[in-house]
DNA sequence: CGGCTTATAAACATGA
DNA sequence: ATCATGTTTATAAGCC
């Protein structure tokens, strides 16, 4: 009874009928190397860091100026540059998102993830609050087959802008891990195209 | 067309 | 032993 049900890798065919909601995003490794490097896009010489922030850009600039039909209107995103940023453009988006259409959101695992975190105070969120934060915004989720916790886990594995980290320091219970993320805050931050954003230099 | 990105499913490993 | 978490592989679908 396993979690687990055995078959060959081989067998491979169903369709899962994708809706065509997807847009691609050039997700891009977000630097391997966080902090120290990365920071300091001045050079503009990189290509990655372009990439880096196209995805970012396409994503939230998209989705949270656009917002949607409807809910085109999104004046109050301005955020602080101290710490909770996108804190107020996240949770707009998120909201209308969620109670606009109760269909698969318009954002990538990554996206949603990122959100998730960003709103959290310390920018880290043990694996299950995550599940609970986009459950809670996105209750398209709540309906969902199974698999999208899945989904949510390979993105955290596979995505470079995620980072586990433990968390110790009197919490003994279970050490759970914790997703923590770094660069990806430093390049939206300091992004100057974003509209209604004030970059942070 | 090929390459890249994303979503999904699944196998498997590990720790509580 | 079971479940939650993490990593990795494979495949299909979309986009540029």
């Amino acid at each position: 009874m396993g979690p687990i049900i055995g078959m060959s890798p081989d067998k491979k065919a169903e369709s899962p009928a994708r809706s065509s909601t997807s847009r691609a995003l050039p997700e891009a490794e977000c630097a391997a190397s966080p902090l120290a490097t990365s920071l300091d896009r001045s050079s503009s010489s990189g290509d990655e860091e372009l990439t880096n922030l196209n995805w970012l850009h396409e994503n939230l600039l998209q989705n949270f100026t656009l917002g949607g039909p409807e809910a085109q209107s999104s004046p109050s995103p301005l955020f602080d540059i101290e710490g909770n940023h996108s804190a107020s453009i996240i949770s707009s988006a998120a909201v209308h998102a969620g109670e606009s259409v109760k269909s698969k959101p318009p954002f990538s695992f990554s996206l949603l993830i990122y959100m998730a975190i960003e709103q959290s105070p310390s920018k880290s969120l043990p694996v299950k609050d995550i599940y609970g934060w986009i459950l809670e915004h996105f209750p398209y989720f709540s309906s969902a087959p199974t698999g999208w916790k899945n989904s949510v886990r390979h993105n955290l594995s596979l995505n470079k802008c995620f980072r586990k980290v433990e968390r110790g320091l009197g919490k003994v219970s279970s050490a759970k891990l914790v997703i923590l993320l770094s660069h990806l805050t430093n390049t939206f931050m300091s992004y100057p195209e974003v509209e209604g954003v004030v970059p942070s230099k």
